[in-house]
RNA sequence: GGCCAUGUAGCUCAACGGAUAGAGCAUCAGCCUUCUAAGCUGGGGGUUGCAGGUUCGAUUCCUGCCAUGGUCACCA
């Protein structure tokens, strides 16, 4: 029995045959019955005023009446204004319970056909991934997970920016002062190595600039004759020119970046199932431009640079080719749009990207439109906040940039001094041990990172995010180690358990309010799993499973479960409990998170 | 300046247009001779940025202000 789908038909009926009202089940609204109030769901009346004819309270006791009288689920109902509280029997909640524990997939939906691909990280090649990648990198993965759960075929995919001068960059400063070291001579994690070069360039640049105007040249000019500057640019160059020295140095870099995203993206558990260059793709956009071009909806400038008007949709014009002939950061994303359309075809494409870039992403949507590609009404841009810390925003310039690998380390030594002064993991391995310490660790980011609404920023405050009481994935986790450790006491002290049967069930036992607290909330999984895949929202799942977790805490805090006697309220107990470890282990993996058994 | 977000307890966050706006952290007071105290119970803490409007009802929708952030590159 589903039980707030057989509610709101109760309540649909109600409404036909009462005031001759003809809902649809959806738009039927169920609440959680509010703490100081008596009932269990909680259904108001308001909306129905004009059909009953009746005061509020008559014609919440009118349907209050009619669902007494016509259905078996309600034990009964009171009003408070225009709030109609039922109250459900105990028959009810076993019913519910029954349905929820022979449905093992309980709240996962039958696959609709529907293709979805999801890009995110995103990451460029001349530096090591930061906090901020990790956010987008977990909702990603997330959303990903969420909407397979909910029947979608989807499709991760990683768009790396692996072009373009900052790349030049570090290549010129490895050039110039590495003596062909490599990160194997260094023992150097392959990101780390590419991107100090790109810090060193960066250093070495500032200084000629210095010099320069010291010997008198304004600022902006200096900038422009720096000889790294003229260097860098003539190395772009060599590369579009396809200089095969210089492409075998950028494929050799790129390659030892790549071996150290390889490493990180493995301990953060993101996985993708296809991947894209823009090295390949930027080609692809020029041959859009030109085509855009021919059919005139794109045109070109004396100076030879080609443009969009976007007047009909209130934007500015759009430059899309330079006078050169180069491509800028929105051409390769018109190539990438096209190659992935016709690569997979899906019905929605979801683009990860931090909301500094929203009008970015319309302008794209736009411009695909122009040129008559169907498939721009399918893209939609996941658009998260960016990531704060306390003293503001992240800055490289500053050294405020918080290395993904640093605080993975960092959250995992926390974990492992927890877990030491705490001292419950007697008799696990070394390797059961070092393995729980990577649970805890990056659990405790990810949750931390996800719990928020992906559209707001998020501020990240290291105290904070290495707490482990309260609204963390320690808490979660914690709630799923101490049901393990449950059913771990009950085998060791020989108490069997069967199924559990409601006719069993003493008559007279009345179930306890946080038994039925427990019950209301896990009937709600399922609305859950959806409304994260609707609006694309980890945080949602977040807040349910921690809400789960906080439930059962008081359950177990309240009501006894091995030391019951009665042997069908312990089953019921247990199989409540298992329920309960199910749900947060479900919940918790699609936000990417383990479920010890011990911790 | 135009456009777009955001503004809720000291702090970090919740709340399909519904009841006296909820959690966590911090703070104060309790609970381990019974299933993991990373837990539980209780207290204090609010003019939901401001002013209007829509209606039975607004943190939520609309308008105007204010504040913060983002963006409006031949950067990516």
């Amino acid at each position: 029995m589903h039980l707030l789908l057989s509610i709101r038909i109760s309540l649909q009926s109600a409404l036909r045959d009462l005031f001759s009202q003809n809902v649809t089940v959806d738009d039927l609204h169920l609440e959680i019955t509010n703490q100081e109030h008596v009932g269990d769901f909680t259904f108001v009346v308001f909306p129905y005023l004009r059909a009953s004819k009746l005061s509020p309270e008559k014609t919440g006791s009118a349907i209050g009446e009619y669902l007494l009288k016509n259905s078996n689920l309600f034990s009964g109902y009171n009003i408070v204004k225009g709030f109609l509280n039922l109250k459900l029997n105990q028959e009810t909640w076993f019913e519910c319970f029954n349905w929820i524990t022979k449905n093992p997939g309980f709240g996962n939906r039958n696959t609709n056909g529907k293709k979805v691909m999801v890009e995110y990280s995103a990451p460029n090649t001349n530096k090591p991934l930061h906090l901020g990648h990790m956010r987008n990198n977990f909702i990603g993965w997330s959303v990903s997970e969420i909407l397979k759960e909910n029947g979608y075929e989807v499709i991760k995919a990683n768009l790396v920016n692996d072009r373009g001068i900052h790349i030049c960059k570090s290549m010129l400063a490895w050039m110039e002062l590495a003596n062909d070291a490599t990160p194997e001579s260094t023992g150097k994690k392959g990101d780390h190595f590419v991107g100090d070069y790109y810090v060193r360039f960066e250093k070495e640049y500032r200084q000629q600039v210095e010099i320069l105007v010291a010997q008198g040249k304004s600022q902006t000019v200096a900038e422009k004759e720096a000889p790294w500057m003229l260097s860098v640019q003539e190395l772009l160059r060599k590369w579009e020119s396809g200089d095969t020295e210089i492409f075998a140095l950028w494929k050799k870099m790129n390659q030892w970046v790549y071996d150290g995203f390889n490493h990180s993206y493995k301990r953060m558990g993101v996985d993708f199932d296809k991947w894209y260059y823009e090295s390949e793709t930027y080609l692809l956009g020029k041959k859009m431009v030109e085509e855009g071009l021919e059919k005139g909806i794109f045109y070109k400038k004396d100076d030879n640079s080609v443009w969009i008007n976007l007047s009909d949709l209130k934007l500015d014009d759009k430059l899309l080719l330079r006078s050169d002939g180069t491509s800028v950061y929105i051409t390769q994303d018109l190539g990438t749009a096209d190659l992935k359309y016709n690569d997979y075809g899906m019905d929605v494409s979801v683009y990860v990207i931090a909301d500094e870039q929203n009008h970015h992403i319309k302008l794209l949507k736009a411009i695909l439109k122009k040129l008559g590609k169907h498939y721009a009404d399918g893209i939609y841009h996941l658009s998260y906040g960016m990531v704060d810390l306390p003293e503001g925003k992240m800055k490289s310039r500053e050294g405020t940039v918080v290395d993904a690998d640093e605080l993975m380390d960092e959250m995992v030594k926390e974990a492992e001094k927890t877990v030491h002064e705490l001292g419950k993991t007697e008799g696990m391995s070394q390797e059961e041990l070092f393995r729980l310490y990577e649970i805890l660790g990056l659990g405790a980011i990810k949750y931390f990172l996800l719990k928020v609404d992906p559209k707001k920023k998020l501020l990240f405050n290291p105290a904070e995010s290495l707490d482990l009481k309260g609204n963390t994935a320690a808490f979660i986790q914690y709630t799923h180690a101490r049901i393990c450790a449950l059913f771990r006491k009950k085998d060791k002290i020989g108490i069997s358990s069967s199924e559990f049967q409601k006719e069993k069930i003493p008559l007279n036992h009345l179930l306890f309010k946080e038994e039925r607290e427990m019950l209301r909330w896990l009937v709600y999984y399922p609305t859950v799993l959806q409304d994260a895949a609707e609006q694309y929202s980890p945080a949602l799942l977040a807040n349910y499973v921690f809400e789960t977790a906080r439930l059962y805490n008081k359950f177990y805090q309240e009501v006894p479960v091995l030391v019951e006697t009665d042997e069908a309220l312990r089953n019921f107990r247990l199989e409540l409990s298992d329920t309960v470890r199910k749900i947060i282990c479900r919940c918790l993996g699609l936000l990417g998170i383990e479920s010890p058994e011990r911790m």
